[in-house]
DNA sequence: GTCTATATCGGGATAGAC
DNA sequence: GTCTATCCCGATATAGAC
């Protein structure tokens, strides 16, 4: 799998890469149904009958999208856990992997998060394992912690979500968050990828921490 | 306000309310642009034009969906905070209020989250306005509790994700979960509202304890 | 591979009878 | 308040020339 989308190798980018990467852009701001051909034709600088010509239709267009965002970030979190580590440096290296791959592209949130309000149902089996890879990643690294007692018993997917959830909804709300401050008096700001990362490991940290012996970071 | 969406005062649900449960209903399952006037119609048992004699359009009856689902989220929080309570009391008391609320309709959450994926861009003013006042809530509890010394100082909307993110993501990805436990071997299940409470405050509480003296649960 | 032109249709919105 | 019939635009998709 070459990854089209996100590394045009420079120079000249083919017209499929650009239609790919317009559509990313089309499909993240807005949804499925409500992103037109037309658009990302516009977006890619073609005409829109070449998007058929390279794509049999919408809906291919976009599960080749979401096929490839979801398996490269399989396989970064898979190269982490399979490394010589304990179980509470993988926990650290998989938190700074996921931050670093949504700051590093605008794109893997919005699809992530419509794919789950959709419930998954433009999902084929082959996108479906994906996300359950990534699922089984993380949970196999509590899990392996809570065996050698170094974290303390917690629902897997529980403490999954704890992890995942604060990032995905952080980042995701960045322009409502936005909106709400020009329009009132509050102000919530953002906070760059370190900090983040920081905040979600301290997290993560005492989450697991073992009921009595701790040290709270 | 009068809840005319969830609260059809039994006996004869007047037209008007069916079309609001149906659009809840149609507009949390697919979304704003997926959603069809004429499907809203069908389900809710009247003619297409029925809607337009109620609503002056699509957008408009989205609007008063959204306004609702906000306005009482945001009426029983404020309640919480008003009360003579400690702030970790005040934060449990949230956290039970965000859990019941969301698992007491199905329509909040898909709404919630596909505001957040489509970045608040059908969101007026006074929306925004309701969202800014759920922020403010959370916000206001942990700085109060960081000002008398009973929390750690953390960023404050990292803390308020920290809460609100993992509830979200894994009440919304139930549907995905499911088809995921079908198709493979991994099996990721479901937990109570009584669970999903306790596991959120008892997070809170561990990320928020002071740095040196804390009691884990 | 790239473009113009067009077929086709679904869906938002309205007119107007009852 | 409720229904039937319809307008009309926009969007997916295709045909076919170059």
């Amino acid at each position: 799998m070459t990854t089209t989308i996100l590394a045009p190798a420079a120079a000249a980018p083919s017209t499929r890469s650009r239609i790919l990467s317009a559509a990313c852009d089309e499909f993240g701001a807005r949804g499925f149904a409500a992103t037109t051909v037309e658009r990302i034709a516009r977006r890619a600088r073609v005409n829109k009958a070449m998007i058929y010509y390279h794509f049999p239709n919408k809906r291919a267009l976009h599960t080749a999208i979401v096929r490839e965002l979801f398996g490269t970030l399989n396989e970064k979190l898979h190269a982490i856990v399979t490394q010589p580590l304990t179980p509470p440096q993988k926990l650290d290296g998989l938190i700074e992997t996921f931050v670093r791959s949504v700051d590093g592209s605008r794109h893997f949130l919005p699809f992530f998060l419509r794919e789950i309000a959709d419930g998954g149902v433009h999902l084929g089996p082959e996108e479906l394992g994906l996300i359950g890879g990534i699922f089984a990643t993380v949970r196999g690294v509590i899990a392996e912690g809570t065996r050698q007692k170094m974290f303390q018993p917690v629902n897997p997917a529980l403490a999954h979500f704890t992890i995942i959830g604060p990032l995905i909804m952080f980042r995701a709300s960045a322009p409502v968050r936005t909106r709400i401050t020009m329009t009132q008096r509050i102000d919530i700001p953002d906070v760059a990828s370190a900090a983040l990362i920081e905040h979600l490991q301290m997290v993560a940290h005492r989450m697991l921490a073992p009921a009595k012996t701790q040290d709270l970071t």
